[in-house]
DNA sequence: CTAGTTGCAAAGGATTTGCAACTGA
DNA sequence: TCAGTTGCAAATCCTTTGCAACTAG
């Protein structure tokens, strides 16, 4: 998908909920669609200032939260209390293995996993709304890197 | 693992890193040991409270961190910011679907995931250390009073 | 116009830390 | 004895909120 069109797409989504289309939440977008890392809301407020797009950080939290809901990005912990955010791009779904010593994130999906979940769910009578799966452990650079010292 | 046992090997332990057991500790621990639960921090103090049981916040934060690094404790993210622990009686890991409705945590093991969960480590060149698997949804009793509202 | 937005600064909640007074081995 | 511990309060970190001044439609 392209920007122009997420860019539809959320004033849609803003639009059905009474809400506008601003500048700052528009810049917001554009900054989060033209990353393909993950990135927390302190390093969005960073971008803004650099390119003096302008949006306190209470408006970055308050964005990010509408694109969250609105299924433009999804969020996850990094393990320590903060939140990371990455972009859907009508992407399927996937999972992460984050590095322990270089914090670099691979991401991968194994549809049998997937559908193991669903099994497991129906089983106990669970109705699965979202999963989150993260390994961690070290890349492997960063092993060759701790056999060295 | 009887709590004796398990405060054996928690003296054990801090003896390894040059630390002491001490009331405090040893009161964390056995509370800990005593729940069935997963609990909070917030929750562990107003537990010594209750039992006069002295113990205060940044003393518990301290040693639930020491009985996680030395694998009395797991804890997980309740999803919120908040860290849940609980105690691990040399079971055998498990993952958690977490009810979105009112927050009950049911567990479970699935060998055939945890496997793939090896593979596609391997695949990647990834070491494993650890991994948190949760299923996010409603439970059963949950579902029903959705239906009925 | 006017309901929705913004920025600011203050508030929040969870967790950590500095430090002086203790205490277990 | 004395390194390790504790409690307290202050400090951090991330995120949310109240509010008065704006602004999109």
């Amino acid at each position: 998908m392209k920007p122009e069109s997420a860019l539809k797409r959320f004033t849609a989504f803003l639009r059905e909920k009474g809400l506008r289309l601003t500048q700052p939440r528009s810049d917001i977008l554009m900054m989060a669609w033209s990353t393909h890392d993950h990135f927390t809301a302190d390093q969005m407020v960073a971008w803004l200032t650099e390119m003096d797009g302008k949006a306190s950080r209470a408006t970055v939290y308050r964005t990010l939260s509408l694109l969250v809901e609105g299924g433009f990005l999804s969020s996850m912990d990094n393990g320590q209390g903060t939140l990371l955010y990455e972009h859907i791009l009508g992407h399927a779904h996937h999972d992460h293995m984050v590095c322990l010593g270089c914090s670099r994130i691979i991401e991968f999906r194994s549809e049998e996993i997937e559908s193991l979940q669903e099994e497991l769910a129906a089983r106990h009578q669970f109705q699965l709304v979202d999963h989150t799966l993260r390994l961690e452990g070290y890349c492997a650079s960063c092993q060759r890197q701790r056999n060295d010292a």
